[in-house]
DNA sequence: TCTGGGGTCCTAGGACCC
DNA sequence: TCTGGGGTCCTAGGACCC
């Protein structure tokens, strides 16, 4: 069966989550910042036409920003990442086998397919906008590559209606011809200098660089994609992607935070978040990194920054335990003296829960009874919203907490912020 | 004053094993 | 003076992705 691979990508994800909700800003300027309100990190076409570059520090652009009327919002995943949970669900009617690829991407693998490919990708665009106004652009090729690169150019091309087909050969080859080699999926910047070194700079070019060339200096991963830009398929379809080897959680503070007191707080809000995930995947962790810096811009500050690990005597998913662990851990690396801006926790040696090695003199196994607690903790702030239930560590005020001064509302996850319409 | 937060895979070299 | 032939595991570093 021939392949065939439809790439569906939001088209400025967070910017068009922004605007379901503000209908009045389609067409005019919306930019969404990081975490912390630090960068600018999703831009509308009208602000890339002003020449704003993607991750530009905030402060850096403000005044450009203010004098463009541009709509500036701080980024709220519990909107984007519920929105969307709501486009992979629309896209699932539409093939047996999707890779959900990141929160904004999906590929679906339309292999055997009859018909016409971009009369199906305009049925799934138009579905998706319908269901939950968000429009995409789907890209169509036989490789995956080839479908990441026909969706990059169909954004470039407002002519194209949101649907770019490359399963014709003439058009792969204009495609591979104009576009950069840099833009080609795996390809980031060391590799786009180093190609340009060798005289490669097009896509079509590096398709057609010897195969030994390629696998000596970009490995057998540039090798893939050298294949795939000719049409071969060496990537396949990750249907359930493998439960995560490394989890973290790190945060960069509202503000400076110098004392120990406070730095517990965020650190054991850290742990409790980095161990939800952990146990929405079903593992338990084998050991932990605790990291704390300051603030690396400033460069007069005394700068002062550590980690360190440790192995768990037993694996473990159970937040008390983990906290427990890490506040040891942040003991032991925290000096006085410092204005500290970013700390961290990180957890590895992740194995499913029911897998992990006992040790028959530890008192910290995981029981039953905290296992059905943290169910339970996890079941209510899944139901009521997440912090419904926290942990004291975390501490009240949280003064540490990052800066979010343009917050649109829970719109699809609050009950009390869901937008009314007036008729 | 203000500068994000997650992840993956591959390779080379060294330690160690029989 | 002579010094094999496999293999695994770990780590650090470098590349990439969103």
């Amino acid at each position: 069966m021939k392949s065939l691979y439809f790439l569906v990508d939001c088209n400025n994800f967070y910017v068009s989550c922004e605007r379901v909700f503000r209908p009045a800003l389609w067409g005019r300027p919306v930019v969404v910042l990081s975490n912390n309100d630090g960068n600018v990190v999703a831009l509308s076409n009208e602000v890339k036409e002003m020449g704003l570059p993607f991750g530009a520090p905030f402060f850096e652009v403000k005044r450009l920003i203010r004098k463009n009327g541009v709509a500036v919002f701080s980024s709220n995943y519990t909107l984007y990442g519920d929105m969307s949970r709501r486009v992979m669900e629309c896209l699932a009617r539409f093939s047996p086998e999707m890779e959900v690829y990141s929160i904004d991407e999906a590929f679906l693998s339309l292999r055997g397919m009859t018909g016409d490919p971009a009369a199906y990708g305009r049925e799934v665009r138009e579905a998706v906008r319908q269901w939950t106004g968000i429009p995409v652009t789907v890209g169509i090729a036989p490789t995956k590559t080839m479908a990441k690169l026909a969706s990059r150019m169909g954004k470039k091309d407002p002519a194209c209606g949101g649907v770019f087909d490359l399963t014709d050969r003439g058009r792969a080859e204009g495609a591979l011809e104009s576009a950069d080699a840099g833009d080609v999926w795996g390809v980031g910047r060391q590799y786009r200098e180093l190609l340009r070194r060798y005289g490669i700079r097009t896509a079509r070019e590096l398709r057609d660089a010897p195969d030994a060339w390629v696998r000596r200096n970009m490995t057998i991963t540039g090798l893939r994609t050298v294949w795939e830009l000719r049409g071969v398929p060496c990537i396949p379809l990750d249907e359930q992607p493998a439960p995560k080897q490394g989890i973290v959680s790190s945060r960069s503070f509202g503000r400076p935070v110098e004392r120990l007191n406070e730095l517990r707080e965020a650190v054991a809000a850290y742990t409790g978040r980095a161990a939800e995930k952990l146990r929405a995947q079903g593992s338990a962790a084998g050991s932990m990194t605790v990291f704390i810096s300051t603030n690396r811009f400033r460069e007069t500050d005394p700068q002062y920054s550590n980690g360190v690990t440790c192995r768990l005597p037993v694996p473990s998913a159970y937040t008390p335990r983990l906290i427990q662990v890490a506040l040891g851990l942040l003991d032991r690396i925290y000096r006085e003296g410092y204005s500290y801006k970013k700390a961290g926790v990180m957890l590895f040696e992740i194995m499913p829960q029911g897998d992990a090695q006992l040790d028959l003199f530890s008192r910290f196994h995981d029981t039953d009874r905290g296992r059905r607690l943290m169910r339970t903790v996890d079941g209510l702030n899944r139901a009521m919203g997440r912090h419904t239930l926290r942990f004291a560590a975390e501490g009240i005020e949280k003064p540490w907490q990052m800066r979010r001064a343009f917050l649109s509302g829970r719109f699809t996850t609050h009950w009390k912020e869901i937008p009314v319409a007036r008729a």
